[in-house]
DNA sequence: GGGTTTCGGGAGG
DNA sequence: TTCCACCTCCCGAAACCC
């Protein structure tokens, strides 16, 4: 940070050179005296840990953007020629696929939380509010954004601001009933909506103008209404030819307004060269700050007359594009009072684990691979990651994993820890719940690849969508578990005898396969396959010295057959697995509390247990017929600074950074 | 040499 | 009085593994 910046004659402002986010443009801050903000802001935060990190940091990027502007000046004639010949390439493909057929709907509720917060307290109304706390703010009501309080503020700022401003604090309940109510509203325009936050969507209204042969802009105004209508809350509208544009479009006019940028290339064109290039999704403090200290980019057009030299020094990629996808991680995090204690650390970090495994049950998530993330007490934030050979989910293996990274760390004084799994069972399709076991069934792979197509094909993305999405992966989930079940004792790695079996385990209600078996016809294949391996199971299980389930010795096939549709029906069974819901709302296994309307929700919690408990009992097995198993166990490698030597990072090319965001791709940005 | 993992960091809500 | 969250996703490069 420069420090005692002087404009001619004036005293020293040292806060003008203060990089925040909190006097960027945004909804309802137009009238803000910014310098006042900034003044405060500094005033407030120097001297604190958090500013002396935030200098740093700081440091950092005018180093990077003297990197960058010394690999500018080294560039040849010939190498700017060069790579301007490469972007302008790079735009003549893109405008051929430039795409101006769709008409996308961005839907973004007004200071969401707040006006939620309001509804149920009418009291609040017209008065300065936040809904958060004193560390840290969610969002502020309209009427304390005029004192420059916004959202990811500290509280105890925003109280300097606005000494009356009035604190609630954040409800996400309430918040998610809303949202349902919203969503209800989009579903009607777009069934394959798609929901990027609780208060925000993305509708490709195409086919809805076409049918009721109404343009973008009449739909928007009849959305927002019956949004009104339906909670009570106002909601702005943006209308493009593509999700990113219509997300810009949907800020211009807020709040409870909406604007419409047609599907014309001019206008497009237009549109996009006077803007801001901070209002691009992807580009934020930093990225803006490089692009106008390092090249005098501050807006799309100059973006683009500099292509070449982007081209030069920003690796190619797109900016972030809304997608479909599944879950890629889940995690926990605290901040508490920086501590050096070591048993206090390690009982916080159990707290977290507890967290994680809590929020991992609910979604019936394993992973194998385990970060811990920590900031210390001068804001410095490290991560520290393993990859496990098991896939896990039980809070003591979360903790066991978690205290390993700790240690290796130890001594260090810490204000935030956190845990993040990734790299979960569902990740590959098929993908086992042992990564080195290859039992899957081909049928789920086919089954799995149809449906995750059908969800990728369209812009689909919802929460909804995700649901489906995570009903699919629910799906070949209790086919693994049930398959423990009644193979637990197969050699995982023994894969000619599983894939065959696997087809009749599945208990999966929308597989042809599964239903394959209950029909005279293959009633054939069911047997033979029975027959051959339940004499090993019979004989493998006696060796083991487990009970058998269901009394299975000595029966014939037809027996077996029955016993494992049997099993079928305990599996889909809630009551039989031991879980009632006390009050129709209350888990009775572990007090998790779920409304009666959120059915799938429910069965998926049931399923949990379901798996919870069998891979109790399959590893139990596990320890006891360890020697059967023919595996190499690699030890888990645990990364430590000690063991990882990095290089100094080289200058590397900037990312974040297309030409691309200058065409109307609706299956990209623009 | 290519694939995977780790780690730091940017971004958005 | 209070003193800068939490969660998720993505990317790039180095390190590591085979």
């Amino acid at each position: 940070m420069e420090k005692n910046e002087t404009l001619s004659g004036d005293k020293p402002r040292p806060w003008q050179s203060y990089h925040t986010v909190y006097t960027n443009a945004k909804a309802g801050m137009e009238g803000v005296d910014k310098e006042k903000v900034q003044r405060i802001v500094y005033e407030t935060s120097k001297g604190s840990k958090y500013f002396e990190n935030e200098e740093k940091k700081e440091a950092l990027l005018r180093q990077k953007i003297e990197n960058m502007r010394a690999q500018r000046a080294k560039l040849s004639a010939a190498d700017l020629s060069h790579y301007q010949t490469v972007a302008d390439r790079r735009i003549l493909e893109l405008e051929a696929t430039r795409d101006l057929s769709r008409i996308w709907l961005h839907a973004d509720m007004d200071a969401f939380y707040a006006a939620v917060e309001t509804l149920s307290n009418p009291s609040l109304k017209g008065k300065p509010m936040a809904v958060g706390g004193m560390s840290m703010i969610s969002t502020a009501n309209y009427e304390a954004r005029r004192f420059g309080v916004r959202a990811a503020m500290p509280g105890f700022i925003a109280r300097k601001l606005c000494p009356e401003l009035i604190f609630v604090p954040t409800d996400f309940k309430k918040y998610t009933h809303y949202s349902e109510l919203t969503r209800k509203v989009f579903e009607k325009y777009d069934p394959n909506f798609m929901a990027a936050s609780l208060d925000e969507a993305y509708l490709d209204i195409t086919e809805v103008c076409k049918e009721r042969s109404m343009s973008g802009g009449e739909i928007a105004e009849e959305l927002r209404k019956c949004v009104n209508e339906e909670t009570g809350l106002t909601c702005s509208a943006g209308v493009a030819p593509n999700r990113l544009l219509a997300k810009v479009c949907s800020d211009i006019n807020k709040p409870n307004g909406q604007f419409v940028l047609t599907n014309d290339r001019m206008a497009v064109m237009t549109f996009i060269f006077s803007l801001p290039i901070r209002k691009i999704g992807g580009i934020g403090k930093v990225t803006e700050h490089i692009l106008r200290d390092a090249f005098g980019i501050s807006t799309c057009e100059e973006m683009l007359q500099k292509g070449g030299l982007l081209c030069a020094l920003f690796s190619h990629s797109t900016a972030d594009t809304p997608q479909v996808s599944s879950r890629k991680s889940i995690s926990s995090e605290r901040t508490f009072s920086a501590t050096a204690d070591e048993t206090l650390l390690y009982q916080k970090l159990a707290d977290i684990a507890e967290m994680l495994y809590t929020d991992m049950k609910k979604e019936g998530l394993y992973g194998r691979t385990l970060t811990l993330k920590l900031k210390t007490a001068s804001f410095e934030v490290r991560s520290r990651a393993v990859t496990l050979e098991k896939y896990i989910c039980s809070s003591e293996d979360i903790l066991k994993h978690a205290s390993k990274l700790l240690k290796a760390e130890l001594p260090i004084s810490l204000r935030l820890m956190g845990l993040r799994m990734s790299h979960f069972n569902e990740d590959k399709i098929g993908s086992p719940s042992d990564p080195t076991q290859k039992t899957l069934n081909n049928f789920i792979v086919s089954a799995d690849l149809s449906r995750k197509n059908l969800d990728d094909s369209k812009s689909l993305g919802s929460d909804i969508n995700d649901l489906k999405l995570m009903n699919n992966m629910e799906g070949s989930f209790s086919i693994e578990i049930h398959e423990l079940q009644c193979y637990g004792i197969r050699d995982p790695l023994d894969s000619n005898n599983l894939q065959d079996l696997n087809v009749h385990h599945c208990t999966s209600t929308d597989s042809v396969e599964a239903k394959k078996i209950r029909e005279p016809s293959s009633n054939k294949i069911a047997d033979k396959v029975i027959t051959k391996d339940m004499e090993e199971e019979v004989s493998q299980w006696k060796e083991s010295g487990l009970s058998l389930p269901g009394q299975l010795e000595g029966e014939s096939p037809d027996r077996l057959n029955q016993v494992i549709m049997d099993n079928e029906a305990v599996f889909s069974s809630e009551q039989k697995d031991g879980l009632v819901w006390v009050d129709d709302y209350k888990c009775s296994l572990c007090g998790i509390e779920m409304p009666p309307y959120f059915e799938e929700e429910r069965q998926e919690h049931s399923d949990f247990h379901l798996a919870e408990r069998l891979q109790k009992e399959e590893s139990s097995f596990d320890t006891r017929t360890s020697t059967l198993r023919q595996r190499s166990v690699k030890k888990d490698r645990i990364s430590s600074q000690s063991k990882r030597k990095r290089h100094k990072p080289s200058p590397k090319k900037g990312r974040h950074l297309s030409i691309d965001m200058f065409f109307a791709k609706s299956n990209q940005n623009f």
